[in-house]
DNA sequence: TAGTTAACGCAACTTAGTTGCAATAAATAT
DNA sequence: ATATTTATTGCAACTAAGTTGCGTTAACTA
């Protein structure tokens, strides 16, 4: 179930998203937002905004989980199949539109790909 | 640093490996091990086998520890880097040798692609 | 404005993985 | 074969991300 009452903290989470169009890992939302919210409400408000469509999530190069705005999700489908690509350096996260082409594989159904790739973004690498 | 002494709880782990081609995560490996040695014991010989080359390590769906055998790696060199496929009805892990193309990122330097498949493996796939 | 209940804060919990340290057992030297 | 050295182990305690239960609060609705 998502998103059902406009609260004071549902207000935050979707201005920050509004307002970063980079991925936000949870850990940073809770550092960023602790002195104005708890951390499981972040981590509960974050899965209904992932519900409804909004965010998407995936897991960084640590196995910690990462949120960023859906473009053209809704609740019903989540289309956001895309990869995601980490700095090595800075440690930030974006989104990629580039097309990943999966092959099929032999004897095998593949539904999801999830594809991480890290290496040096445009600030860090000189 | 690597392997130094040929202990009981390296040969166990080694022996775990040549028999199985699958992948294993450590937290099967502690379940399957307990008895036999600690858990830190099986992270650090982990550890030291994936410095020697002869074992690689990923992260699976919940972000948890998977390791698998390498083929023709070295502690110089680890050029293990291909896609993994998890089954999401059994929870197998299997390396594939199948190339994912990874096109270029415009303003982006690309070092390491970590790509996991979701699907229906062979056996659940019906 | 009062009543309903979704959402919140808090504290306690779960669990994967790590760390420090004293005890043990491989490898090496005698 | 025995003693010595020190890498490796087991244990217990810890860390940190994420979850759960529950009493309280604050959105929404009548």
């Amino acid at each position: 179930m998502g998103i059902l009452r406009k609260t004071k903290s549902v207000k935050i989470l979707l201005d920050v998203f509004e307002k970063q169009s980079n991925a936000i890992s949870a850990i940073a939302l809770i550092e960023r937002l602790h002195l104005k919210m708890n951390k499981t409400t972040i981590y509960r408000v974050l899965d209904k905004l992932e519900d409804d469509g909004f965010l998407h999530s995936f897991l960084g190069k640590n196995g910690h989980k990462w949120y960023a705005k859906c473009t053209g999700c809704s609740s019903a489908e989540h289309h956001d199949i895309h990869p995601h690509f980490q700095c090595t350096d800075c440690g930030k996260v974006d989104c990629l539109s580039t097309d990943v082409l999966i092959p099929n594989i032999p004897n095998r159904k593949v539904d999801v790909s999830r594809i991480l790739l890290q290496g040096k973004c445009e600030e860090c690498f000189v």
